[in-house]
This record gives structure tokens, C-alpha cells and sequence, in this order.
DNA sequence: TAATTCCTGTTAAAAGATGTTAAACCTTCC
DNA sequence: GGAAGGTTTAACATCTTTTAACAGGAATTA
């Protein structure tokens, strides 16, 4: 049970509601709006710890919404929902203060992902809130932060992509991790030479978990990889 | 003490003084500038916690001062200080992120009020205004106003640009802290030679962290830097 | 099953970003 | 004007990421 409260903003009768009863499920509590002037009507009613919104919108737009909200208030994060026509610089300008995008058509999983480390970030330092940063599978031990992979007193630096691919696959351990989801969360575009450097990736990680024969990266043809820790 | 500081644009010698002494009396640091250039070249050197400008001033008037600052910094609060004729919509034109205004004759009173408001507004829990002046990391002891780095008695003195990186990074401490957020709010410009800059103070942080293996300062290739503490 | 097509594995080279050091440049203070 | 300290620029080294190219598999179709 997590207990955060989120505003759904989306003018899309289907995509909201679906939107909303996956979000319930997860355990936040979604209240969802159509247009912009409804929700900002509700988001100053109201406390949330966050907020997801859609830029088109009817009556009043997400950005001019988000401009309004960041007179009164610097701190709640705004996820932006876009169309994937969207230019990206317009969007960066809006990226301050822990705002972020996400672009459609997006998982379900991946969006539960983004919200769960922005909440994660704005929590922290919050000691009940601990963020998931060390993981063990086989004889390894991955410290994401300190982008360190480590066995039997070992220690190799992994870089920046490589720690983030791994990241992935360690919170996904046994269980299939979607190419798509993974491109989009760590390349931030599913796109051919995207996937090809994620392919590359892939093989580096490999290489690196060759030590430990009860460690693999499983192809699952056409869908994702799986990490396998037997 | 309150230990912001105000930068003061304000053409008539008297209001200009007057406002000074007073605003210093309350224990903000004040820099009073008399006319528009010296003001923007002022502010581009300096960090301010908010802006006092006139509107009208010789060389540069309040309004052309605040449009330059915005293409770079869009945080910092700037109260216009507007002659009482002055069209009101005009200046809810500026009113954007955080700005205000305040018409003449005002007293006093009314201003340390405005400031108050838009300070503590502007501070709370947003981490890159953050009033924190002491950090402690690892075996280190950080202070800020004094440019200051110890550890176990020992101590170095930071020069400035130093101390804003070093503050920015401990204000993100095992966060991310993105390249361009840097660059924007210490070298007020994300131009490629500030960026270089930026990494041979990073270079120079990396020297005096490497004291206490516990504390690092990662790389995370295309957006940044995170300093971790274990 | 053969042929075709699509997807993935792997390696190396190209391109891009960062690390590091030193020199050049700028201010400030005598 | 010169010295000192701070900051930026330049140059070169190194590391990271992407792109390209080719080799194999896996799925699909006939």
C-alpha cells in the first residue's frame, strides 16, 4: 500500500480510464480529470504527490497548467504525457524542478516505473521509503549507485548504460524484461540503432556475467531478455 | 541572519541608499546597482536569491533586464518596483515563475513582507534554491558561506565555483545532479566552453574528495554527475 | 524442408563525451 | 603596472556510446 495520491489529467475517455483503474490497482489513489481547468481546480483542492498530465487537453493545455501550478508550488513533480510529435527541446524546457515526459504510446509498466522513482526521489530521505540500489543474484553483487559490479572481491565499474541495463534486469529477475520498456526507459526512444546499442549492451553484460555459470541473459525472441539466477 | 542576497537595481540615489541600509538592517546582503547594464553585468557575476528592479532606469529598463535573465535563469524571483502609473497588465505579463511587483510609494514594511513571501515560497523543499549552508559527507564537512571543505581537522579553502558545484552536488547527494541544471544555475549558460569548465571543477573535486574512498563522485555519461556517499 | 525474412550476436571502427593538465586570460588588490 | 589567485580555454588522452558490417538463429511461408 503505498499511499500516494496522484492527479490524472487526460482528455481521452479510454486512456483515462484505463489509466486510472491500473494506477488503483497499483495501490495510489487516482483521481482522474478531463480537461485542464478541471484539473487544476482539483489539483488546488486537493494535496497530491503527483501528477500526470496530458499536454493536449481540452479548455486549458498541460503546460500552461504546469505553469500555473509551479507559481504556487515548486515541489510536486509533473509527469508530462506526449504525443511522440512532440520536439524535444520543447519539452526540456519544462523538465525543471523533477518535472519529466513520457512519451505515447507508453506500457503500463513503464509508466509504474517512471512514477515509482520520481516518488522514490521526492521521498527521499524519508528512511520508510528506501529505494531498491543493491542487488545480489548469483555470486554477484551490483551496486547501481556506485555503478559497481562486484564478485568474490572483484570489483568492476560498469558505465552508465551498462548499470542501467543491468538495473532493469535485476528488478525484473526471472521475469521477462520488454525490449520496448527498456528502450524507453534507459534510450528514451524505441528505435532501430537504439535497440542495435541495446543488442551491444547486452553482449558487454553477457561478457561480464560469464564468471558465474548459474547467471544468464535469456533471449526471449522478438519480446525482451530475462535474467536468470538458478 | 538570514543570509540571502538581493541584488537592488534602483536609479534614484536616495530610494536606492535608503532601501539599502534598510534591507541590509534586516540582515539580507544587499548589492545596490544604479542603472540597468551594471545591474545585469552584476547579477551574471554574482548568485542572488532574488532581484530588486526598478523598471525604470537608464541603459537598461527593469523589464529588458528580467527578459535577458530569463533566457537563462528561470528560477531566480524578481520583484519590479513600479511607479504607480503604470498599467497593471503590462506587468502581469512578467508575473511569470515567481515574479512580482510592488508600486511606489510603498513602505517599507510592505517590501520585507513581499520578500519574506517570495523567499520562503521560493526555497521550501525546492533543492536548488535550497537555504542549506553546511553539508556532511562522509568523513567530510562541508560549509558553504565560508567556501570551506574539512575533514578530520583538516581544512581547504574552496574557491567560489568550487563551492557552487560542490554545494549543488551535496544538495543532490546520491541523487543525479543533470549537467544542464548545473551549468545553468552556476555559469547561468549551458554552452559547450562553460561545460568544459564545469568538468575541470569537476576534476578539481574529484582531487580533494579522493581522501575518503567512501565518498565519489560518479559519472553519468550524457546527463551528469552524482556524488555518492556510502 | 528450403527459401526467405526478420531478429539477434558479436566485433570493430567511428563518433561523441569526459578526464586531465597546463597555459592563457581576467580580476583584484597592492 | 605587477603579483596573486581564480577561471576559462586549449590540447591531448581516454573512455563511453553509437553505428556499421557481417554471421547466425529463429520464425514464417511455400
Amino acid at each position: 500500500m503505498s499511499d500516494f495520491k496522484l492527479l490524472l489529467v487526460e482528455d481521452d475517455p479510454n486512456l483515462g480510464q484505463i489509466l486510472n483503474e491500473y494506477l488503483s490497482l497499483k495501490g495510489y489513489e487516482t483521481t482522474l480529470c478531463s480537461d485542464g481547468e478541471e484539473g487544476l481546480k482539483t489539483f488546488k483542492r486537493g494535496r497530491f504527490d503527483l501528477c500526470l498530465f496530458d499536454i493536449m487537453l481540452p479548455k486549458k493545455d498541460g503546460f500552461s497548467m504546469a505553469k500555473e501550478i509551479r507559481r504556487e508550488d515548486t515541489v510536486t513533480p509533473i509527469i508530462f504525457l506526449t504525443a511522440k510529435s512532440m520536439k524535444e527541446d520543447t519539452i526540456e524546457g519544462f523538465k525543471i524542478g523533477g518535472d519529466d515526459y513520457i512519451t505515447k504510446p507508453f506500457s503500463m509498466e513503464e509508466l509504474l516505473l517512471r512514477i515509482k522513482a520520481i516518488l522514490k526521489r521526492t521521498t527521499e530521505g524519508n528512511p520508510q521509503v528506501s529505494g531498491q540500489k543493491t542487488f545480489e543474484f548469483g555470486s554477484f553483487h551490483f551496486d547501481y549507485d556506485k555503478q559497481m559490479l562486484s564478485r568474490g572481491g572483484v570489483e568492476t565499474r560498469l558505465t552508465s548504460k551498462e548499470s542501467e541495463l543491468l538495473r532493469l534486469l535485476c528488478l525484473h529477475l526471472n521475469q521477462p524484461l520488454d525490449r520496448s520498456v527498456a528502450l524507453k526507459l534507459i534510450w528514451r526512444d524505441d528505435s532501430y540503432f537504439n535497440a542495435r546499442s541495446m543488442d551491444v549492451y547486452i553482449a558487454k553484460l553477457r561478457k561480464l556475467l560469464r564468471e558465474d555459470e548459474s547467471v544468464q541473459i535469456i533471449t526471449l525472441h522478438g519480446s525482451g531478455f530475462k535474467l536468470i539466477d538458478s
